[in-house]
This record gives C-alpha cells, structure tokens and sequence, in this order.
DNA sequence: TTCTCCCCCCTTTTT
DNA sequence: GGGGGGAGAA
C-alpha cells in the first residue's frame, strides 16, 4: 500500500539497475569534469556549488541515474527534494530519459511539502491529527487569524491580521513551536502573537487541518520527538539530494539534517546569488555553513556556463558583483559574443508593453540582424505579478499569442474555492472553514444573525459546524426561509457524502452532482455579470480535471500542493511570469520591463530589509540576467501608474550597474532627443497612446516637468552627454556632483516618498533634509529635486 | 438580509 | 484600478 513496501518500485529498481549495468554509463561521458566529480562522489556530504546555466539538473539528474547504476540504492531509496512542483517534475522526467525508461518507482522525488505530507500522513496520530488532515490555503488561513484577532481585544486595523500570518509563518519557518518563541519576540504582534499563535495551533487541531507551514514543522517535530520513526526513516533514505539548497529555510534545514543525520550521504546543490527567498525565511547561511555541518564535506563548483552568451553574463556577473556578501563564483562560457544586453527607456509604462509586443512581432520574422525567434522561445519577466496585466491588455490588443504563468491561479479563483469547498466538506464533515465558505453561498437567507447561531450551538456541543447546523435545524433554532434551507444544505451534505466512493457513480458525476443540487452553477448561471459565462467555464475545467484522479480526495490534496492547472493547447506563445517564477528556467529571448527604482529593486524590499533586501533585489536581477540565452532586453519607463495614479519614475539603480562594453542602447527616434512633444508624437505614437495624452489633464505642463525632473535628466544624461564607453566610476560621479552641486543649504526640496522639505546638510552624495511631514532623513541627492522642479 | 455606495488601503516575491 | 469592509437604504 504504501510506496515504502511498493513492490513495483522495487521491481523497477532492479530492472532499471540491471538494465543500465548491462551497458557502460553513457550519461558521464557528456559531463565535465566538475560535473562529473559532482556525480561520481557518490558517498558522504557533497555540496555542489553551481552558478547559473552550468548544467546543475543535469549533474543532480546524472546523479541519481548513477546511484542506481551502480547499485548503491533502489529508486524508492532516494529522497531527492526540489522547491516547486515545476523542477520535481522536470527532474522526473529527466531521470526517466536518461534511463531510458518512464520511472515510476521515485516516490520521493518531490517538493519538500508534498514529501512532507506524504510522511504526516504516516504519523499525523503523533501530532495530535488524524491521517486525513486537510491542507488550509492561504485564504482559509487568513480567515482563521481573522476570527481569532477578532475574538481579540485588538485594533485589527492597526494590526492587520495579515500580519499576524506572517508572524506565524515566519516562526513556522525557523521551526519555533508556541511553546518556543524567543522571549526577545514575545512583542509581535501587539504583544499577542505568541498567544494567538498556540490558540491557532489548537484550532487547526480541532480542524484537523495543518497549513503549509505545519506540513515541514510537524515533521521536524515527530523527527526529534520519536527516534525510533527518524531512525527508520535514516536508514530507509539512503542516499539525499537538495536541489536549490539556498533557499532552504531553517525548518527544512533541521528536515534534511535529521534525515542525514546517520549516512550523511547528502548532495546539496545551490547558488548564494540565487537565493531570492529570504522572505519565505530562506538562509543563505545554510549554504554558507555546509561545510561547518558535514565536516569532510566534498565541494565541488560548476562554473562553465552552457546557457549564455558572454555579453549576458558579463551583464549579470558585473552586476551581482555589486553584492557584499557573497561566496563568489567565476562564470565562463566559450560560447559566441553574440548580442550585446538591450537597454531601452520609455515613456511610460503602456509605451513599454507596446514596444515589447511589436519588437516579439518582429523577433518572429527575424530583426536587426537577429535570428528568428519562436513566441515559445520568449518570455517577459516582472518583478511584482501586477506588472502582468499591461502586458496582458497589450497582447490581447494585438491578438499575440501568451501564456501567464503563476499569476491569479486557477485554483485560487473564488469559484473554484468555493466549489472545492463543498468537495472538501463532502469528504471531510468536520472542515468548518469550508463550511463557512458555503453555507450562504448561493444565497440561502443564512446571514450573520444565523450563522451565529450555528456557531454558537456548535460550539456549546463541542461539535462541528455541519453537526451544529443539522442540531439548529432539529431544535428550529433558525426559522422562517433561512431554516428551511438549511435544512436542505445539511440534507444535502449528508446525502452526498454517502455518495463518496459509490459503486454508482463516478467521483466526477458526483461533483457535477453537487454543483448542480447545491445550486451553485444555478447561481453563475443567473448571474449577468460580464464575468459569469467564464466562470462556469472553469467549473467545467474543474470537473475535468478530476478525470485524472482516483477519487475526490487525492484531487483535493493535489490541488493543495499544485495550485497551477497546466493547461497548455498548443501554439506558440511568449511567457510572461515572475521573476521568481523564473527561476530554474531558461529562454533565448528575455524582456525584463520596469528596472525602475521602487518597483525594482522594491521600495517595500529596502524599507523593511535595508541593504539585505537591497542584495536580495540584486540576486534577483541576476537571476533575470541569467535566464537569457541569446537576447536579453531591459527596459524601464519614466511614467507609471501606480495605484491608478500616473508617477514619474527613475530608471534602477540595477541600471547603473550594467557594464557598458556589454550593452546596447536602443533609443526610439523622438524618445531622448528633445522632440517628444507635438512633433515627435504625431510622427511616432500609436493612437492609443496619443488618446491617453490628449485626455490627460494639463498633459503639456506634465511633460514638460518631467523634463526636468531627476529621472529625465539623469535618462538624457545617460544616452546623449557621456558615451557608454565613459568608464563607470567617472560616470557615477558625474552623476553625483551634478545631483549634490545643485543644492545649496536651506533649499526648497522635493522627495518622491517623503515629500517637501528644506536642505539641512550634504554630505558626499547624500542630502540631509528636514522634510515637513516625514521629519529629518539623511537621503542620496539623485532622488530629490528643487521643489520648482516637481514633476506635477 | 441584502444590496449598493463609498472609502480606504493597497502590491513584492510562493510552497 | 480594484477588493474588502462599513454604513445606510430597500
């Protein structure tokens, strides 16, 4: 039954080893030698140091296939953890072709939480769940800690109960129970975060449910609560493989070390440049600290990169070597010259899109002496998934094809939840988070005055909502349409759960079944809102989607690890993703809009993390930087909206940071010389565009400010008065001098962020102002200007 | 109870 | 430009 004892994975396993001992290794001859050694050191702590592009899934792909080769274990002998469903995926796929054959038998290749729920399953009666926990997303979650706050005497508007969620993931990350909050954190949360963190934990008890942070945590917890299971488990796993080891959080780090606590034979691969989730409580010091873990540990750095060309990763390595603290790697490559890095800036942010989607138009056909490029072999990347849409209305426009990845997800649309809610509380009775999603919706006249009566009853009973509903039903609690029906609801819920797992009817008739009876679809398909027919759409995608499963269940826990529905129909189509969605993958043609200081590097980054946040936006430029094969194009725009409101905005710092010998500017006739009011308008902007200006307010006043504003100058200054071949350090210089000269003491000033106020102070390239709301900050000249010169 | 209007705050990034 | 929440009316 379970995949430890799975005879087919052992069958597997000794069919695949004697079929590749049969003939030589053909997989090690295509390695170098770093590589190579990464493979063949198959016994103790291995730690992989692999930049960008140099091959990292293919050696840890090699590895595997060698472990099994050379007998050392069975596949279902390996844990081999990766971070998204996406390289778990990739990785299988890839052993199975170097094998030459599909491979089932890996049954702990995995993400570290879907291993993690696989193992809770086994032992949930340790922590206190039964072995058919439900897995809370984030919006279940949200809305526990909004009960609890709200059960709480506490301002939940000064103290947003979204914070409290990130108090508790941040604790859940480095593995700190209740019980264990560091007296020096007692304060968060208005001083009620270690209390509401043990009643959440006793609520997700009582609803024998874990969210995504417990999934890790509770098994840490069984791993140093239970010797005898980890000892099991260390003798099972006998070999260990971690992919992006840099982003492993504390929580993981005590997983994987209690595992490999006896062997020690792990391999784990990372790169500190590409460590972008120190949010999620990742520590680069993990990395940093292998060696101080695994005494004796083997290290081995790939450094060839098979990926780039040089002019890309001249670019990227210039500009992560703007990063203190750093282990400090040397990419090469033999690989062409090819395209220098294009640089080009905008008028705004639609202007951008606009140009993106012509130039992907062209790349097509073949343009400025590039080869033709397919729309598959492109892709957008975006700081923030807001910065999506532009590019969304823009292809629609034009009718390119594109494809989102990991933006608004299928299984996080309110239909789907909310269909998937009624499957959740079919399947387990005892989720009252799903009951409260449901029960008004549709409309059933049961609004807050009988849901707190439900409440109320259930927990005076000490039982479950459903329960409570079917005992305010009997008593006639609720009366009048609202009684009647829930009356039908909780018949309802009943009846179908008798029908879960019937000889009857299949699991997606029964979904089907549900949807109609519940009179869910009903309710979209009387709804005349522009968005209703689309939505039915996906409830149809849904209940296609089950087709793949045995039953309800499996689905639900695979939507609560899998929350993308890949659902690809053919064509070409250019990507347009995240940043961090980027990460592990790879395109010969990359546009990184918006390099704008605020919106990357985040302004919300640098405020809350300083100059960590700050290092952190730079490894992410160079995880951009480094998904580009052949092309690699960065813009920036000059206006955006922001929040609706039209905000002029200065090109990166990460700008500034590019080696000149490796860049090309492309500037658009009309854009910096001077001639892009009237004139250069008619002649180069589309009708939309000019539209937009003409509707625009006092549009004429507006251009002719941000002409004068810092960002503009510094953006003419940048392509027409210096040359790119101007070393850097003159350059910045430059740049300062000219800022800082143009303040005097007492001087009228403006800051995007902080508003008006008086110069106090200059001090090298920063400006001391005494700011009328925002009070006295010490701030760099290039971000102020006279107050004359406000770009509204 | 529900609907609608208005105001506020907001947005990193993900398993 | 948009969603959530509160206030007030049908």
């Amino acid at each position: 039954m379970s995949s430890f004892d799975d005879m087919d994975a052992f069958e597997a396993a000794s069919l695949s080893a004697r079929a590749m001992q049969a003939r030589p290794a053909p997989y090690l001859d295509e390695l170098n030698p770093a590589q190579r050694q990464a493979v063949e050191t198959l016994d103790g702590p291995v730690l992989m140091l692999a930049g960008a592009g140099t091959g990292k899934t293919k050696a840890l792909t090699a590895r595997i296939v060698h472990l099994l080769n050379q007998g050392k274990a069975r596949p279902n002998e390996i844990l081999s953890v990766t971070f998204t469903n996406k390289a778990a995926r990739e990785m299988k796929t890839r052993v199975g072709r170097m094998l030459g054959q599909a491979i089932e038998g890996m049954p702990w290749l995995g993400t570290f939480h879907a291993i993690s729920v696989k193992l809770l399953r086994r032992h949930a009666e340790l922590v206190g769940l039964k072995s058919n926990f439900t897995i809370l997303d984030s919006d279940d979650q949200l809305r526990l800690m909004k009960q609890l706050v709200a059960a709480t005497n506490i301002d939940d508007k000064r103290w947003p109960p979204r914070q409290l969620a990130n108090v508790i993931d941040g604790w859940k990350n480095r593995a700190i129970t209740p019980d264990r909050v560091p007296a020096a954190e007692a304060g968060a949360y208005n001083h009620e975060g270690p209390r509401l963190y043990a009643e959440y934990q006793a609520r997700l008890k009582e609803l024998n449910a874990v969210d995504f942070g417990d999934l890790l945590l509770h098994c840490v917890t069984i791993f140093q609560t239970h010797e005898d299971v980890l000892a099991q488990y260390q003798r099972w796993f006998r070999y260990i493989l971690v992919d992006e080891y840099q982003d492993t959080n504390v929580a993981q780090y005590l997983w994987l070390r209690l595992l490999a606590a006896g062997h020690r034979n792990i391999c784990c691969v990372g790169d500190d440049d590409q460590s972008i989730y120190g949010w999620r409580g990742a520590e680069v010091g993990n990395i940093l600290r292998f060696e101080k873990d695994f005494p004796g540990a083997h290290v081995v750095r790939l450094e060839q990169n098979y990926r780039s060309t040089p002019h890309i990763l001249a670019a990227a390595s210039s500009v992560i070597a703007g990063n203190e603290s750093r282990l400090g790697k040397t990419l090469w490559t033999d690989a062409d010259d090819g395209e220098k890095v294009r640089l080009i800036g905008h008028w705004d942010g639609d202007e951008e899109a606009r140009w993106i989607g012509e130039e992907l138009e062209s790349m097509q056909k073949g343009t400025r002496g590039m080869r033709a490029f397919s729309l598959d072999d492109c892709a957008i990347l975006v700081r923030a998934s807001h910065q999506m849409r532009a590019f969304e209305d823009r292809f629609l426009t034009i009718g390119l094809p594109y494809r989102v990845i990991g933006g608004p997800r299928f299984y996080e649309r309110m239909e789907i939840r909310d269909a998937m809610a009624y499957f959740r509380l079919v399947t387990s009775p005892e989720d009252d988070l799903a009951f409260e999603r449901i029960v008004n919706v549709p409309k059933r006249g049961l609004g807050d005055k009988a849901q707190q009566t439900i409440q109320r009853i259930a927990r005076d009973r000490g039982v479950t909502l459903v329960d409570g509903a079917r005992i305010a039903v009997a008593e006639e609690a609720i009366k009048g349409k609202g009684g009647a029906a829930l009356r039908v609801l909780v018949d309802d819920l009943a009846r179908w759960g008798r029908l879960v797992g019937s000889a009857d009817l299949t699991h997606m008739e029964l979904a089907e079944q549900i949807l109609d009876e519940s009179g869910y679809t009903a309710m979209w398909q009387n709804d005349k809102t522009p968005e209703a027919p689309g939505r039915l759409e996906n409830l149809k995608e849904l209940v296609k989607a089950l087709e793949g499963f045995e039953n309800l269940q499996g689905f639900l826990e695979h939507v609560s690890l899998v929350m993308d529905n890949e659902t690809d129909d053919g064509g070409a189509k250019v990507s347009v993703m995240t940043l961090h969605a980027a990460k592990g993958l790879e395109f010969p043609a990359v546009f990184l809009p918006g390099w704008e200081d605020g919106l990357f590097p985040s302004q919300r980054s640098m405020d809350e993390q300083g100059l960590k946040g700050l290092e952190e936006e730079r490894r992410l430029a160079y995880v951009g930087i480094t998904r580009a094969e052949e092309v690699c194009t960065i813009s920036f725009a000059g206006n955006r909206r922001v929040f609706g409101q039209w905000q002029s905005q200065m090109p990166s710092r990460f700008i500034d940071e590019l080696p000149e010998a490796h860049v090309e500017v492309l500037t658009p006739p009309g854009l910096y010389g001077g001639g892009y009011g009237a004139a250069g308008m008619a002649a180069s902007a589309s009708p939309e565009i000019m539209a937009r200006q003409m509707s625009d307010i006092d549009d004429r006043a507006q251009r002719a400010d941000v002409y004068n504003s810092p960002g503009w100058r510094r953006l003419q200054a940048r392509s027409t008065e210096r040359p790119m071949s101007q070393p850097r350090e003159s350059r910045n210089q430059v740049i300062d001098l000219e800022a800082v000269s143009a303040y005097v003491i007492g001087e009228r000033v403006f800051h995007q962020k902080f508003g008006y106020g008086a110069v106090a102070g200059i001090e090298g390239d920063k400006v001391e102002v005494d700011f009328e709301k925002a009070g006295t900050k010490k701030v760099v000249a290039r971000f102020i200007c006279a107050a004359d010169d406000v770009p509204f």
